[in-house]
RNA sequence: UGGGUUAUGGUGUAAUGGUAGCACAACAGAUUUUGAUUCUGUUUGUCUAGGUUCGAAUCCUAGUAACCCAACCA
């Protein structure tokens, strides 16, 4: 009895264009621009049209929209290859739109013979203003009129180099009347003395996007271009201009970008935030970025999972961040190693226990994968505690350690808090304890049983480590609706250092490719600036914390 | 007073004229050597007004709201 999951529109598209024959096979592709680096809304994408073709087996093409050579740059191009790759994806081409642009100009030159293209000499403000507005229809100007004669030798000479950047441009000649103002003689290409990090100095003139996409897609017979929302009103040109030029059919499904909550998605954003110095680098694991988040301790299986959950579908949405971290929590849960790390620090001393002793403590790498999997943990006299596991004076439903209160310490002992030291200041600066031998964790013969379990660490065994803990970066959950810039809703405590923590020994040979949880604290990986002196770790997640949710309303009431 | 697109619980997403379902969130309880995980249960929805029909989220009519379009960006 298998469930059927219902099919998005797009699976119901492909479906019907497989089973009328219309396509014998489906070809997609993922179309970036190298001009940044790719976030969480391009892994929607990427799993749509590469999940798309692995459905139905069919296949992916890479291919860079490279367009415009003053934005993008090979260091783009490297992270887009990288980040696609460790989501788990493997395209069938590598290919860039500039492998095609003496293809492009070839169509264009097609589209002078045809009486469709001419060489427009306005300026960029007087081509706006004979564009009209939406209520009001454009004007033909005299160069409309121009003769294909004079087009041909017009736009080869822009190819040569005879003119400067902005004085001339190739229009479309579709209909200055029209409704849609994309249909009023569009720009197709423009004058760029540019530098392009693939062609080189090859060339001066450069196709738009809406004269370079749709011919790539035709030219490798893509079956299903599937873009954004807001391409909607270019999908007439996108057609209008295969079909004048006699071209493969491609085409153009459209679908709903990912919006967040408590971010920001768009690449001009993103950028400000780096070049702003808001975060350190497309890489700083607040970001939402694929690199950022790859960085903090997401996995690639939890992020494909998160695609699959928010659906694909043609209405504006706002996700809640809190589902990415369901999906994360829920992947991590099953692969996380449990180790004990102290935040901040209490000490805590079992006055019943010896002095020069110390026991190893066989603990579970992880209960969830019970492959028998564990390590030793030294438990000695001396332990730190965190500060929040005891309260002198605990609050109703506090079943943490208070004086005369019992908290098993996990995997270790029961203990009773005897005696509180304070300093003259009246600060809590020890605990003392003792603890009851025969509770000892797996011979627990005393039938003692007690609500709190707290982790741990050994004084004389502590690892010192860094810990970086982030926060949401954005104030506002609809940052895209919030008041003002919305670099004024940033978060100010989106970052929280500890400089020392203290963990238990196993951490001491931590390692970047695997995930640990932190027992009761959250999930956390090494980060790449540790080094020889100095283990960091990144927080992916917090553990879901119902103790924050009690407490709130304890205090509350 | 232009064109285009979209409206289903708090958030997403199904139901293709026939029992409004699923996930997250929220809430309540059970289990727990992680206040985690796991398990059980509960609350909450078809934009509005008419119409067609035995029967409408779905079809029709009229509204309303939101988003996109006037870069030599993609």
């Amino acid at each position: 009895m298998s469930e059927e999951k219902s099919l998005n529109f797009l699976e119901e598209i492909v479906e019907s264009d497989l089973a009328t024959g219309k396509h014998k096979a489906i070809l997609t592709r993922f179309p970036p621009e190298p001009n940044g680096y790719l976030h969480v809304g391009h892994a929607k994408s990427i799993c749509l049209n590469f999940g798309l073709a692995k459905k139905y087996n069919g296949k992916t093409n890479l291919r860079f929209d490279d367009t415009n050579p003053v934005t993008e740059d090979t260091e783009y191009v490297d992270s887009i290859k990288e980040d696609i790759h460790w989501l788990g994806f493997e395209w069938e081409n590598e290919l860039y739109a500039s492998d095609y642009f003496e293809q492009i100009y070839q169509f264009a030159v097609q589209l002078i013979g045809k009486g469709l293209a001419y060489v427009d000499d306005s300026s960029s403000e007087e081509i706006a203003a004979q564009k009209g507005t939406p209520t009001q229809a454009g004007t033909d100007n005299t160069f409309r009129s121009r003769s294909i004669e004079d087009n041909l030798r017009l736009f080869e000479e822009m190819r040569a180099g005879k003119y400067a950047d902005g004085a001339k441009v190739l229009r479309a000649k579709i209909d200055m009347a029209s409704p849609n103002m994309l249909m009023r003689d569009p720009i197709i290409y423009r004058i760029k003395h540019a530098h392009h990090h693939r062609t080189g100095d090859n060339w001066c003139i450069y196709p738009m996007y809406d004269f370079a996409h749709g011919q790539s897609d035709s030219i490798e017979k893509i079956t299903h271009s599937i873009c954004t929302l807001e391409f909607i009103p270019h999908r007439p040109m996108y057609e209008w201009f295969i079909e004048q030029l006699g071209i493969f059919p491609s085409k153009q499904y459209e679908f709903a970008r990912l919006n967040m909550t408590y971010t920001v998605m768009s690449k001009r954003k993103l950028l400000q935030l780096v070049n702003d110095g808001h975060v350190n680098g497309w890489d700083d694991p607040r970001m939402p970025t694929i690199s950022a988040m790859r960085r903090k301790g997401y996995t690639p299986e939890s992020i494909r999972e998160f695609c699959e959950k928010i659906g694909v579908a043609r209405r504006e949405n706002l996700i809640d961040i809190g589902l990415l971290e369901f999906c994360v929590r829920e992947h991590l849960n099953r692969i996380a190693l449990r180790r004990m790390v102290v935040f901040d620090p209490l000490k805590l001393v079992i006055t019943s226990y010896p002095e020069a002793e110390t026991e190893m403590f066989r603990c579970e790498d992880n209960p969830e994968n019970p492959d028998g999997s564990y390590r030793e943990v030294p438990f000695s006299r001396e332990l730190y505690i965190e500060k929040d596991d005891f309260m002198e004076v605990p609050s109703k439903k506090y079943f943490r350690l208070a004086p005369g209160q019992m908290v098993r310490l996990k995997s270790a002992y029961i203990i009773k808090c005897d005696e509180v030291i304070k300093d003259e200041n009246g600060n809590i600066t020890e605990l003392r304890c003792t603890h009851l031998p025969e509770t000892k964790s797996g011979n627990d013969t005393s039938g003692i049983h007690v609500k709190g379990t707290l982790h741990w660490v050994s004084v004389a065994h502590a690892v010192h480590t860094e810990l970086r803990l982030y926060e949401r970066l954005f104030k506002a959950e609809n940052v895209a609706d919030a008041e003002g810039d919305f670099k004024e809703n940033i978060n100010p405590d989106s970052l929280q250092v500890i400089a020392t923590a203290y963990a238990e020994p196993a951490l001491k040979t931590a390692k970047f490719d695997e995930r640990y949880q932190f027992l009761r604290k959250g999930y956390f990986c090494l980060d790449k600036d540790s080094n020889e002196e100095k283990i960091i770790f990144n927080r992916t997640v917090t553990l879901k914390d119902g103790w924050a949710k009690e407490n709130k309303k304890v205090s509350i009431t």
